[in-house]
DNA sequence: GTGTGCCCTG
DNA sequence: CAGGGCACAC
């Protein structure tokens, strides 16, 4: 019966050899076992030298008639002598660095989990005991343990990043269960999580609020979120960018002021910066629905596409109210970072737009024109296929007659403006804009559908 | 203080 | 097209 247990126990371990705790730093840890052993054999003076000498005397590959019998008395004493042993290195090691973590991740149910997915093989399930007292002191193991090991490629940060978001998320519903469903074994039985945690589903070694200590910075977490998405599509792409250009922003401006020390708590680095976060860009729960765990069918960025719908907006709407931006792009999901790109996406449309004038307004006045009436645009004229590549490269969108009208208008008032001499007033454009800004029209149902593109392109 | 838009630059 | 600086309006 014991035997079948070792048997069971000596397969496993080598099924699993590579997620054992035991194997994080050998070395050290059996040397120092060792010690422990001798010492606590010295001062309990229990017949356990037998055992030990067996070891030496036959050794591991002894093939005489009671060399199994010995293996398995072998196997029993040094189960029993490294489970002291394991209790004692834990004494010691938690009387050290424990302080820090188990402040900030008080009891909680991952350190039996946790237990269950490094822990020593089966013979710990035996020992409930142990188990609990391991659950009380491991906690600060796995940053010193872990801290050392390489682990598997797959299960670097791009993976992590996305869980750690939402267990910052202190209002995090748990929508639903995670794609991966990688947390699930913490909530499992120490035993059937050690089951679960074959080499296929351990990804995730560490309790998760413990993955995020590396990389807690409140745009590290968002990072992880997009990367989380762990695919090519345009959107990615998009996000990617995005997300650079915020990182960018928050390290240059707040990160480097306000480190974020593993002994510092998510909550805490947010009390320090909140404001300035937010007066940067979004704020954190806004940030945090971006998990690919959301559910949501939502885009969490705006894609080729979407700028590609702005533009053929624009063709109606220069100034766009940012709740215009949020009825049109419902498959947005807003924050402040994308109201501001939209924002930003027609400002720049605007830029272009006004500049066209200025030019063909300039070159129609060096061409000898004195008249407005003289000035008209036609979709044949110069300055309607320069505004029509950039709005509408693909030429596949009529572009509506009202910015023809509204195009040539912003042209004669270009053109009067230069005439009449306001162009020395370094703000003489802004009479213009005050005039094209009351010239939007209604933008088409049609633009509120997330497929408009695919409708309108095919009609 | 915050939000917005323009301007300039890369 | 994005970033940053700036001015201006609430």
């Amino acid at each position: 019966m014991r035997s079948e247990l070792l048997d069971a126990r000596a397969q496993d371990s080598v099924g699993r050899s590579d997620n054992e705790m035991c194997e994080l730093d050998p070395g050290q840890f059996i040397d120092r076992a060792r010690a422990l052993i001798r010492e606590q054999e010295m001062a309990e003076n229990k017949p356990k030298r037998e055992g030990n000498n067996k070891e030496r005397d036959h050794g591991p590959n002894s093939l005489q008639p009671e060399g199994k019998h010995l293996a398995e008395t072998l196997k029993q004493e040094l189960n029993s002598a490294m489970s002291q042993v394991v209790d004692t290195v834990v004494k010691v090691f938690a009387a050290k660095p424990s302080r820090q973590v188990a402040q900030v991740f008080p009891p909680l149910q991952i350190p039996q989990a946790r237990f269950a997915v490094n822990g020593e093989n089966h013979n710990f399930h035996t020992a409930n005991q142990r188990l609990q007292c391991f659950g009380d002191v491991i906690i600060p193991n796995p940053l010193d343990t872990f801290g050392n090991v390489q682990m598997p490629s797959s299960t670097d940060q791009t993976e992590a990043l996305p869980l750690v978001v939402r267990k910052n998320s202190s209002d995090q519903p748990a929508s639903g269960p995670p794609a991966g469903g990688h947390h699930q074994p913490l909530h499992q039985s120490p035993l059937s999580a050690t089951a679960g945690f074959t080499t296929s589903t351990f990804r995730h070694p560490f309790p998760l609020p413990l993955m995020a200590y590396p990389f807690q910075s409140p745009l590290g977490a968002p990072s992880g979120s997009f990367s989380g998405k762990d695919r090519a599509s345009p959107e990615s792409l998009d996000l990617t960018r995005e997300t650079t250009s915020l990182r960018t922003k928050m390290s240059s401006h707040h990160l480097s002021h306000h480190p974020c020390s593993p002994a510092h708590p998510p909550s805490t680095a947010e009390g320090l910066s909140l404001s300035l976060i937010k007066s940067e860009c979004g704020d954190l729960q806004d940030m945090s629905e971006i998990s690919p765990y959301s559910g949501s069918a939502m885009q969490e960025g705006l894609s080729p596409n979407h700028l590609k719908k702005a533009k053929l907006m624009f063709f109606y709407t220069r100034y766009p109210s940012s709740n215009m931006l949020k009825t049109y792009f419902s498959d947005v999901k807003f924050n402040r970072c994308i109201t501001s790109q939209l924002i930003k996406w027609f400002s720049n449309f605007r830029e272009f737009y006004y500049i066209q004038m200025e030019k063909y307004a300039r070159q129609a006045i060096n061409d000898g024109v004195t008249s407005t009436e003289e000035l008209s645009i036609t979709r044949d004229c110069e300055l309607y296929r320069a505004l029509n590549m950039h709005y509408n490269k693909a030429n596949d969108f009529e572009v509506p007659e009202r910015f023809l009208e509204v195009a040539q208008i912003t042209l004669r008032e270009f053109f009067n403006a230069i005439i009449a001499g306001k162009d020395v007033d370094p703000s003489w454009k802004k009479a213009i804009y005050k005039v094209i800004c009351k010239l939007d029209s209604e933008v088409p149902e049609i633009f509120k559908s997330p497929n408009c593109l695919q409708e309108l392109l095919h009609e």
